[in-house]
DNA sequence: TATATTTATGGGAGCGCTCCCAGAAAGTAG
DNA sequence: CTACTTTCTGGGAGCGCTCCCATAAATATA
């Protein structure tokens, strides 16, 4: 079934046809239900890759996620982030082409993509400071949303996470609740939520017009038997409470502390990253800070979409607010 | 860039640069090296679109998650077949498209999907026994594989896991260990795994010519809260082992027994399926079925592929098998 | 040497759309 | 009633490929 199939049995030409199966203002408003009548009818889907070839628009998008740090498969960060994008994608007309880049297709297939107008732009979501996946799509000329903020390249638009405030309001939190040795787990610092993390953690020192103890910052890996080693380390030097950098690494650490024998929050105040599903199921349940990860994914489709229709517009920078929930894991209430 | 111009580069025809681009046997070999040469030169790529419409092949396959069921995006399944098929789909160069099938979406877009030629066929990862979306789909022609077999509908092609056979395994495992009250908690009896699960248990008294107790059966929902409280019911019952059908109730079960005050293995020997990553980090480690999710995955896109180039073939069924993964929170070491 | 066969290549047609231009029909103004 | 504008419609061209048929060249067979 094809337009010239439809056309013939509305008893119009192929052109009005397409006009208002493309909602083109330009037909006669009976014209138009009569079409969309047997549009309706015979169950009509215009093939893509006809309309992909004559409009050079495929109303496909690309979502990129480099496989080489994703031992993060294992938590719901990247599952939810793709149900934000394809949610989006659905809402907004278009599909969703899923690419999982395994380190040794990255150049190669990043090409590919690129060259084979498969996808009319591509949302990436990379953590790494200087993917090489980035670097690829910042030399060619698809329009890309990054998820996660590049530090350098200022011709990129992407949106984030406010890491930086968000770790910022945690630790203040930490002192205002009197904690004095805060120290904190970072995440790697060759990604950009870990440096951007512990610039929060700085911060907030800063605001409060406290030194930092280099003494009590240790990184961490964003996995849980990471955070459980790292916080063997950082017990000896007597912190009174831990930001961790996530709730993942912050599991590991509340059963390294346990382990030494200490309580939390009376000992040791604790607090993560991210608001996991499993943070306020954890004993006690986990302080933490929760991130908009949906919206993340919503808001680049829109970007993504906006930079489609207009490739010469600025960059957009997003970053979206975090927020404090606060659990036991930090004894807020027994103050 | 397209034939025609690397055609011009290279001094031959249009259709001999694509019979170089398509491997067809009937070239010259210097031309084909020629051809070649200036293709990766200029980085050319064929026009995916063009490709599609010329052909009536993408080269694309869908990826079809119904999200109804996908509080379970909570746990680490849906991700890692998704790995799965998406490194198979590299392998063998096809791309994925992702639907997750929002309730809502699922008739309209089904249709959609299934004529707008985006996609040469579809793996279904639904889990409900009679999913409306595997229901439009059988009643389309699109090729497509589920994941999860299908109870009655005996034309499709599924793969799946031997969920049977591994509850059975994992509950005579729990017999012989000498448990003579053996419970279990049973998935939601309208998705095909659940119903298997608990086949296997029934399976496994039967073979021991034990009767099933209907009082130690109760049906869980596949989440840890779920567990929880429906361990709570089964308490009283005084159970000295459950069969438990997924790791994440197990978690909820587990929890539930201690709060009770007792045991585990000692008094109560626990069992999950799934083996997910948080099984062997558990209080104690969790004794569990392992199902090869990601060979699921990629087996379910090779099937498909075949099913593309061979329509006509006989529906295939392949059921691969699991493993037992002994841990401590059954005991047998303690035996 | 003539004929059949194989190998290698070129070009036309067509996949099903969109986009553009031409022009008919209808409406408005002078 | 004519001239001009606006609204609506049709058809040609073309997007970049694949597929098929024709044909030239090279090789084998009689």
């Amino acid at each position: 079934m094809n337009l010239e199939e439809i056309a013939e049995l509305t008893g119009v030409s192929r052109s009005t046809v397409s006009r208002v199966i493309n909602n083109d203002p330009n037909v006669n408003e009976s014209t138009r239900e009569r079409v969309w009548a047997i549009v309706r009818q015979v169950n009509f889907h215009p093939n893509a890759a006809a309309r992909g070839l004559a409009a050079g628009r495929t109303r496909v998008l690309g979502l990129v996620i480099p496989m080489g740090v994703s031992a993060l498969f294992t938590d719901p960060y990247f599952p939810i982030l793709i149900q934000g994008v394809s949610s989006a994608c659905n809402a907004n007309d278009q599909s969703v082409m899923l690419w999982l880049a395994e380190p040794e297709y990255e150049r190669r297939t990043i090409r590919q993509i690129m060259h084979s107008g498969l996808i009319d732009g591509a949302i990436v979501a990379s953590m790494l400071m200087d993917d090489p996946v980035v670097q690829a799509l910042a030399e060619g000329d698809l329009p890309f949303i990054l998820v996660g903020r590049h530090p350098t390249n200022t011709r990129v638009s992407y949106v984030d996470t406010d890491n930086l405030d968000g770790a910022r309001k945690m630790v203040a939190h930490l002192l205002r609740l009197g904690r004095s040795r805060v120290a904190t787990i970072t995440g790697p610092q060759n990604m950009i939520a870990g440096a951007d993390r512990l610039a929060g953690y700085s911060a907030a020192l800063h605001d409060r017009g406290l030194a930092v103890d280099l003494e009590l910052i240790v990184e961490g890996d964003f996995t849980e038997a990471g955070g459980y080693s790292v916080m063997q380390r950082l017990l000896p030097r007597r912190p009174d409470a831990v930001f961790v950098a996530s709730d993942i690494m912050a599991v590991g650490a509340l059963r390294a502390i346990r382990d030494a024998g200490l309580r939390v929050p009376e000992e040791i105040a604790l607090a993560g990253f991210d608001d996991m599903p499993f943070a306020e199921r954890s004993e006690p349940p986990l302080t933490t800070v929760r991130q908009p990860t949906v919206r993340m994914g919503s808001t680049a489709v829109e970007m993504l979409i906006d930079l489609i229709e207009h490739p010469d517009s600025a960059p957009h920078r997003i970053i979206l607010p975090t927020e404090l929930v606060v659990r036991k894991s930090c004894g807020s209430d027994l103050q």
